[in-house]
DNA sequence: AGTGAAACAAATTCTCT
DNA sequence: AGAGAATTTGTTTCACT
């Protein structure tokens, strides 16, 4: 359901702060909106209560942990029926390299981003996981040479 | 840097749960780790201190925000100058719609991701938004059918 | 819906091991 | 490094406007 529409001003400055760090508190939320702490409280539940907010998390440094390489990559099932679908689609859940997965338009059925400690690592992962994997038919493998831009953050401005 | 060598199991483990509700207690925290609160309150600080955790979130939900559309957008730049891929690249970054891009192999330059409220917002911003950055050479728009994962959550297991 | 204070819970610091 | 108590700060509720 998308209703924005029951949102205020205050309330599209809040997921806005919010977005940019949850870990505001209260009542340097309320300061930034002009409002008091209960009813920033309040609106920030509300805000949680109706789904606004999913969750809250803490955004870790792939460097840190050791991944140096991104990978875009597309794929083709080999034959689309429901089944086949929903097998891959099962198994992307399960592996925890695999941060994302679309269902895309275009010449390939799904792109999906990997995270690896460096190519050979990658390798691995597509000879191993990928290529274990028996409903995939094709594979076509975009290597991230610089990231430009990774926000989290969702635009939150009304619609006009 | 990479140093996740400096990180033992506990750590590991406090990421992991971080990732998954940064608004845990701290005392929470320690009870899944077995520590009690000072120890597990001294590391959370020195992950954030030493860049693991870069920041905390609100994972706000796209569709209740009237974004129904994602676009996986491929760019190619007309020339490769060094001043007009910086130009490119800070035009980027003051789009709040464009959530991510990198800088990637293959076919194309850049691949951009672009919330929209529909296919007419979507076609407006290609048309005002893209169609005035005049350093962009050519487009590939593929369209998000489905998002299967959109974890945002990076693998924190030990390398081995 | 908002304010301000009161009650409660969590974060942070400190001392000891 | 970690435990546990003491202190400080933030969250949550409530009575009033």
């Amino acid at each position: 359901m998308t209703n924005q529409e029951s949102l205020d001003e205050t309330d599209i400055k809040i997921l806005k702060l919010l977005q940019q760090n949850s870990h505001m508190t209260v009542k340097e939320l309320a300061a930034r909106v002009h409002l008091s702490t209960s009813p920033t409280f309040e609106r920030q539940k509300r805000l949680e209560r109706e789904g606004y907010i999913k969750r809250y998390t803490a955004v870790v440094d792939h460097h840190k942990m050791g991944h140096n390489v991104i990978v875009l990559c597309n794929i083709r099932l080999k034959q689309h029926t429901h089944d086949l679908i929903q097998q891959f689609m099962d198994t992307v859940q399960s592996i925890d390299r695999i941060t994302e997965c679309y269902n895309t338009t275009g010449d390939y059925d799904f792109q999906i981003k990997v995270y690896a400690h460096d190519m050979k690592d990658y390798q691995d992962f597509m000879l191993n996981t990928l290529g274990n994997i028996d409903c995939i038919g094709s594979l076509h493998s975009i290597i991230v040479i610089g990231e430009i831009k990774d926000s989290h953050y969702i635009p939150v401005s009304k619609k006009r």
